[in-house]
DNA sequence: TTCTTCTATCGCTATTTGACGATGGAGTAG
DNA sequence: CTACTCCATCGTCAAATAGCGATAGAAGAA
């Protein structure tokens, strides 16, 4: 994964809110979870929690799929898992480079 | 870690050139590597890289310590590890609860 | 002392973000 | 057709962010 998307995914987590409403769609009970729902478990205005979860459509963690009259929004596992895989990877790999530095300097 | 120290750090790495500068100090021989020394990797003003690396350093990500005449910065590997684990165990879990949904349903 | 280097900080501007209410389109129910 | 619900989007505002140049203080060098 590029910097620059590996970034943009950070950006995208690197709200509170956000957090949670991932937390929230991992909790909810298969697919059925619309914007109503996460508004109702959040203080804040729909329109708000709409933004943020455009948020996380762009940055591909969540899909959308209409479901009757409702949109309803679950989570790209798939693309979670990457993610963890990235990041252990992105942040032991500057660890390890660091901890190089110092061996090499015995 | 709490989600708010969680997406506190997300914001700090949600931007690449400070992706840029911890890989930097990743590479960098031992802790001699100050302010100026990342500046010239960067197609960025002096000042601009500052402020970059004070965000760095108020996430609590790299440490900065006095070498002579220069402020030399190096990477928090402790915080990083702990940082690897957080994430993956973060999104490995949502994934998880995920998971769980489609079973339970079947 | 005087000079030079390093760099954190200030002031400024432009852009982005986060929050809100209002609105309108899409779709269901009656 | 007429409600009614859902919700993405628009417009607005305040605050935060990202970038720059200028500057001043600290500290080694001369």
């Amino acid at each position: 994964m590029q910097d620059t998307d590996l970034a943009n995914v950070m950006r995208a987590l690197g709200h509170p809110v956000r957090l949670s409403i991932l937390r929230i769609l991992a909790d909810q009970k298969q697919g059925d979870c619309c914007c109503t729902d996460v508004t109702q478990c959040l203080p804040l205005a729909q329109s708000t929690v709409s933004q943020h979860i455009k948020v996380l459509l762009d940055a591909g963690l969540i899909e959308r799929h209409a479901r009757g009259t409702r949109n309803c929004y679950s989570l790209r596992s798939d693309r979670l898992e990457a993610l963890g895989v990235a990041c252990s990877g992105l942040f032991t790999g500057l660890a390890a480079a660091d901890a190089a530095k110092v061996a090499e300097l015995a």
